[in-house]
DNA sequence: GCCAACGTTGGC
DNA sequence: GCCAACGTTGGC
């Protein structure tokens, strides 16, 4: 199994909006970047976990966690005209982006802000932390996983 | 609201 | 294929 952080705006879409919808499951749609992009259809497999993380807010913080319930598909917001990720390079018969479902499972009790994560040394490698970083789907090791668990309890 | 980082675009 | 311009992300 493999750990993944994602990275939604809270105010966009947050954990608590994953929670209310149906079936606590969505289509994670809109990412328009290639590195991102292959993480998702090459490397995310059912049953994966992700710590589910709020940029822009105040703080910032992971927030808890979901699975991945469906492994990569078209994004079919690219096909949109009227959708805000409409992308007219992406054809249907050869999609340039692709799209995961991920379900709700955990609300951490105590929040792991950003803060916290730059403060521990044993996340200091964790690409959240590195400077410019702006990849909104990134990998995280076993490791640093259940230290971020440890550290939510 | 500012601005640094960085990915993408497009002219040449 | 280079690189300047531009747009976006995201922390502060």
């Amino acid at each position: 199994m493999k750990y993944w952080l994602l990275k939604s705006e809270a105010e966009v879409f947050s954990l608590n909006d994953l929670k209310n919808s149906p079936g606590q499951t969505t289509y994670w749609d809109g990412v328009r970047n290639y590195q991102a992009r292959n993480f998702i259809r090459d490397e995310m497999k059912l049953g994966d976990k992700a710590l589910f993380y709020h940029s822009n807010s105040e703080p910032n913080l992971i927030a808890g966690i979901c699975k991945i319930v469906k492994e990569a598909y078209p994004d079919f917001t690219a096909f949109d005209p009227d959708n805000e990720h409409y992308d007219p390079k992406s054809k249907k018969e050869n999609p340039a982006w692709f799209m995961v479902d991920v379900k709700w499972e955990e609300e951490f009790k105590n929040p792991v802000t950003l803060q916290s994560v730059k403060l521990n040394p044993k996340l200091k490698n964790m690409r959240l932390v590195q400077p410019g970083n702006r990849l909104s789907v990134m990998p995280v090791t076993k490791d640093e996983f259940e230290e971020i668990l440890k550290m939510s309890g």
